[in-house]
DNA sequence: ACGTAATCGAGACGGTACGTCCTGTCTTCAA
DNA sequence: TTGAAGACAGGACGTACCGTCTCGATTACGT
């Protein structure tokens, strides 16, 4: 039933994710088609069918031909001990990636899919984003070990109180996504909503 | 060349916004077409055409039909003094809403159109999110005034912290939405994620 | 379920069969598809599955639309008195026609689908052949009464007996399809395979 | 190029050719393909491609196989000497095998192929109708040396009379092929359209 | 109250894409 | 080297919808 893996043809799958990637950027999610996909990529409709079940899988697989060429050296968050400053850093980063109109449209597509099927959703959380969170959890959990965080903070949700918010920001378009509010956000979250007496903040590291 | 508004029939367009909703909650938002639901509604397509610009208008619309009824007074969030208890209350209303598979179908798919589309993302931002977040803006700025939250704090940010993880774990299900998490978010995010003495918690500055 | 007969577009009908009969000849039964009458008709492919349910019945229709000009008139062979100059010279025609490159190819390609297609073949037997076939029996049975052919003749058969052969050989291939074939096999039809005393032979009108 | 006849399996030969007919006999010509044929025989696609230029030859090779066993001693149309009876006795054969549900579907799309493609129809001439043909016209040439038939008949001519009108009521289902049918039309075909006098009949010239 | 103009249900239309099947070619591997 | 297996580029299938259009039949106005 599930076709013979060994004998697939490199060649075809790099143009298909390729081309489908491209077209994201190009026309956007909605007018993307498989059919459009094939074309582009020289390819034959059968051969996306029977690789991949569904549009979503082939816009997933074309971000982790993306990531491919990072695999082996997991990724990691920069430490240089200032934990606000390296926060900053990459939420920068991650902000700019977001306002990059390469990636803007392939990213809205692939979050829609994700949005959509609670598999993909899966796939994604293991696959793709993964490693990244992992990451973040290491970063904080360094800044936590010295001291730097609250002892019984669930890292998970600290993760999620610095990401969150400039995620759904990009998604809902529900506020200018700069730099200013990554740093505020970074800032925010570290302090808390609560007033806070200045002696508790900027631990010596 | 706009057709008139005055002659417009009620009767259809209820039975329009009924069964987008309807066939969302049934069949998903993939599946969803417009002559789907013209038959369902037992609506010429043209009458939909007529009216509305796209698939996204007409789900945003059918929400917005949900919503009439609360309309003339605006959302307020519970205020009884205590910040973090109301907070909670409302974030543990949203995780249940979330939850609640009558809505989870329509609310990806209004979340999809949003993300897709920045005409409707505005629409969303102004019409339907609009009274709810000045009232969530509101109650923080009702526990600011009572020396609750920090003086310098920017209220959107803050929405943002609070509300930002619940909906991102709901759209990526990078996680389960409980209740315990909402509880999480709400305290962590106004403790902030540094140590903090113990004797500084819930005292005003 | 059955399609509004009253709102078809007569344009696009006659588009499509004229489309049919001339990719018939052009390409070839074999190569004629549905898309390939669709796009040279101007035509999207559902105006076609909507009102055929067959490749055959387009062409069937094709060949109706051919001979709908000499409506109203019902089809007659001549008839000078002389039967076996008659026949001939209907026959002769039928052979020119069969032999006729514009008609080749269509002709071929009807005569598959009634080979193949019973219900088919039955249309063909009343709406196409039907009416000339009366007009080949009505020349028959006036020679009949003038005592030309013999009084205990089916008609029919003998229809078959002329036609048939000629018929069959350009079907088939099995020789050249000339028009000295076609008065042999009327001559031989006539007179029968036995040997006949010449006295019995062209009797006086 | 050409494949190596000496190599060929046999086997996969006979499976192929087998399972074409029997597809042929099952699923009706318009459902047949290479690739279904290849599945039934337990065959490689290529196998097919490398033997055979199309589907036609396929079928056509098919019937050849039947009548292998029957190869080495040429077919003889029997002669006792009373041609009508003789030929009433091969055209009832032919009728009946004409009904035949087991040859129905396939002989149809034999007769489909040959009407389509001037190749097979030359091939189907030589190989398959080739010696049947001859027989019967050896019958008609004894009969006519005998006496019972025209000196200047054209036995081709008298063949196409006789088996025509048969086969082409089978073809087009243009009435009901019956044994009555079949000795109408010998019957009709020797004595001719024509009255005959009595007396003339089934007598010596 | 009455025409008249817009809206309505209905659905045909030219199209695009779907997901499937098959064609004819090619490659891999076992015998 | 042949053959079974099956991937490949490509073309067509028959279906579902798209957004536009045309058809009467209401329906609500403005006169």
């Amino acid at each position: 039933m599930t076709p013979n893996t060994a004998r697939r043809n490199e060649t075809s799958r790099r143009a298909i994710l390729t081309a489908a990637f491209d077209l994201l950027q190009e026309v956007g999610y909605a007018k993307v088609s498989i059919e459009g996909i094939a074309t582009r990529a020289g390819v034959g409709k059968q051969t996306i069918y029977r690789w991949w079940p569904s549009k979503g899988t082939v816009i997933f697989d074309a971000f982790l031909l993306l990531s491919e060429g990072a695999e082996g050296e997991p990724p990691t968050l920069p430490d240089t001990g200032d934990l606000a400053a390296d926060l900053s850093l990459v939420l920068r980063a991650t902000v700019e990636e977001m306002n990059d109109p390469r990636y803007e449209q392939p990213m809205r597509a692939l979050a829609t899919e994700i949005t959509l099927d609670a598999e993909l959703a899966a796939a994604y959380a293991q696959r793709l984003d993964g490693p990244l969170r992992e990451a973040k959890r290491q970063r904080l959990r360094s800044a936590q070990q010295a001291g730097q965080l609250a002892d019984d903070l669930d890292l998970d949700v600290a993760v999620d109180l610095i990401w969150g918010p400039v995620l759904n920001r990009w998604l809902y378009r529900s506020g200018p996504l700069t730099i200013e509010y990554a740093d505020q956000v970074v800032t925010t979250a570290l302090n808390g909503l609560r007033p806070r007496r200045p002696a508790a903040q900027g631990m010596p590291a």
